[in-house]
DNA sequence: CCGAGTTTGTGCAGGCGTTCACAAGGCGTA
DNA sequence: TACGCCTTGTGAACGCCTGCACAAACTCGG
C-alpha cells in the first residue's frame, strides 16, 4: 500500500491539497512558504504538513519555510503531473457531461483522450471538442492513445463490464462513479466517488446532532416533571 | 469524531455499502446472509463486517447470519434515512445539473428542496422539476423547507461565500464539490469530493507502476552492460 | 562574531482501525 | 438428549496515522 519511496496513503491523499494552496501562493507572488501557513491554507496542522514534505526529502530551510516554486515542482514530479496522462471517459450521460466539461482535468495534465458511450444515439455527438465515440472502439482508443487511466460514469447496471472492459483493453487505474462496488484483477487501481455515500455519511452525523440537541431541550423539562 | 453510541467513523461510511448490497439481496428474495457473502458483495472481508455490524447491536444469529429485512431496517435507522432530509443545491452548471438529475437522491430520503444560482440568467430555469430560484431566496428557502443538507457545486471562488451563506442560514451539514478547502465553524459537518484529487492520486500510482515496469526491463539490460 | 528569534525535521507516545483466531452459541439430525 | 456443523461476536496483537515537543539549524541585527 506504500508509494515508490515509501510514502504513506494518507499523505498521497494531501499533496494534491498542498500543492493547489502552492499554487495558489505561487500566483500571488510568495516566494516562501511556512508549515505554519501552508498548513492553514491546506485546513491541517502544521506537524502534518512537515511531515508529509519531509517524505519527498528535505526541501525546506529552518528558520526560513519552504521554497514555494521548488515545492511545486517537487509536489508534481511526485504525483506524476510533469507527464500527461490520456484518460478515457466512459458514459457521456449528465454526469460524463460535467465531467468532459469540468477544467480541472486538463490543468494538471491530465487529457482527455475519447468519450465513449454505449448507446449509439449519444454517438456523434460534439462535447467538450471531442465527438462522442462507441464504447466497441474502446480497445483501439486505448491502444492508440496510450490511455493508462479510464473514468466509469455510467449507469451502476453497465459499470462492472465496462470496467472489465477498460481492463482488458489495458487500463490499470479507474475512477468510478457508479454506485457499485467494482471488482478488479490485481494491479489496477480503483477508486470511487459515491454521492449517495457522502449523503448517507452526512445524514447520520446530521441524526446525531439533532439526537442530541433533543436530548438537550427535554433534559430540563424531564427535570422540571421530577420536581413536580 | 465518533457517532452517537460510538459508532467509528470507518464504520460509518462502510454502513452505506452494506445497505446497498443488502437491499440487492433482499430483492433476489434472500431471506438471511452470512458476513462472508454479505463482505464478498461490499467488497471486503468478513471479519470488518462482523465488527461493523457489532456496533450496531447483536442482529446476527450464530450458525444461520443475519436477517437481511432487520438488518436493512437496522442500517437504514442508523443512518437517519428514515426521515426525509432537505437538500439544497447550489451552482446549477455542468455539476449542478447532473446532481438534479442524479436518482441517488430520492431513492434514500434525500429531497432536493431547491435549487440556487447566483447567475440571474439561470434563475427560472426548469430543471429535474424544479424552478432555479436566486441565491438571495437561500435564507427563505432554508426556513420553509427546514433544510439541514447543502451541496456546492458552484466555482472554486465562489464557494467559501456560499458555504457562509449556508451556514448563516442555518445548514448544519455541507457537501463540496468545489476544489478548495472551505471553513466552516464548529458543530457543521462538511465532506468534499474532489475529482482533480482523485485522479492525481491515480497519477502517482500509475507512475509508481510505470516506474516499477520500466525497473524491471531495465535491469536485465543494466546487467548485460555490466556483463560486457 | 554572538545571541535572539524563527522554523524545520523527527523521536515518541497515544489512538484508531484492521485482522486473526477462537470461544460461544444456535441448528439439524439421529 | 447428544453430537457435529456452521456462523457470530470479540479479545488481542499489529500496524498506520496523528500530534506533541524539542533539538537542530538558519536568519538577522548589533
Amino acid at each position: 500500500m506504500k508509494g515508490s519511496r515509501g510514502i504513506p496513503d494518507a499523505t498521497v491523499a494531501r499533496l494534491p491539497v498542498y500543492l493547489r494552496a502552492l499554487v495558489g501562493l505561487a500566483d500571488g507572488g510568495h516566494e516562501t512558504v511556512s508549515s505554519d501557513s501552508l498548513a492553514g491554507a491546506a485546513g491541517v496542522n502544521s506537524a502534518k504538513v512537515r511531515k508529509d514534505l519531509s517524505h519527498l526529502g528535505s526541501y525546506g530551510t529552518r528558520g526560513v519555510g519552504y521554497d514555494v516554486q521548488y515545492l511545486v515542482h517537487q509536489i508534481s514530479r511526485e504525483l506524476g503531473l510533469t507527464q500527461d496522462w490520456a484518460v478515457v471517459i466512459v458514459g457521456v450521460g449528465n454526469l460524463g457531461h460535467a465531467l468532459a466539461n469540468y477544467g480541472g482535468f486538463a490543468e494538471r495534465g491530465f487529457r482527455i483522450a475519447a468519450l465513449l458511450d454505449a448507446d449509439k444515439r449519444r454517438v456523434g455527438e460534439e462535447l467538450a471538442g471531442l465527438r462522442v465515440r462507441h464504447i466497441d472502439e474502446l480497445d483501439a482508443i486505448v491502444r492508440e492513445s496510450r490511455a493508462s487511466i479510464g473514468v466509469i460514469a455510467t449507469p451502476a447496471y453497465a459499470a462492472q463490464e465496462v470496467c472489465d472492459r477498460l481492463v482488458q483493453a489495458g487500463v490499470t487505474s479507474i475512477l468510478n462513479f457508479a454506485p457499485v462496488v467494482l471488482a478488479v484483477p490485481p494491479g489496477v487501481d480503483l477508486r470511487k466517488v459515491d454521492l449517495s455515500i457522502e449523503l448517507q455519511i452526512l445524514s447520520f452525523h446530521e441524526q446525531r446532532k439533532a439526537a442530541m440537541s433533543r436530548l438537550r431541550t427535554a433534559a430540563p423539562l424531564d427535570r422540571e416533571v421530577a420536581e413536580a
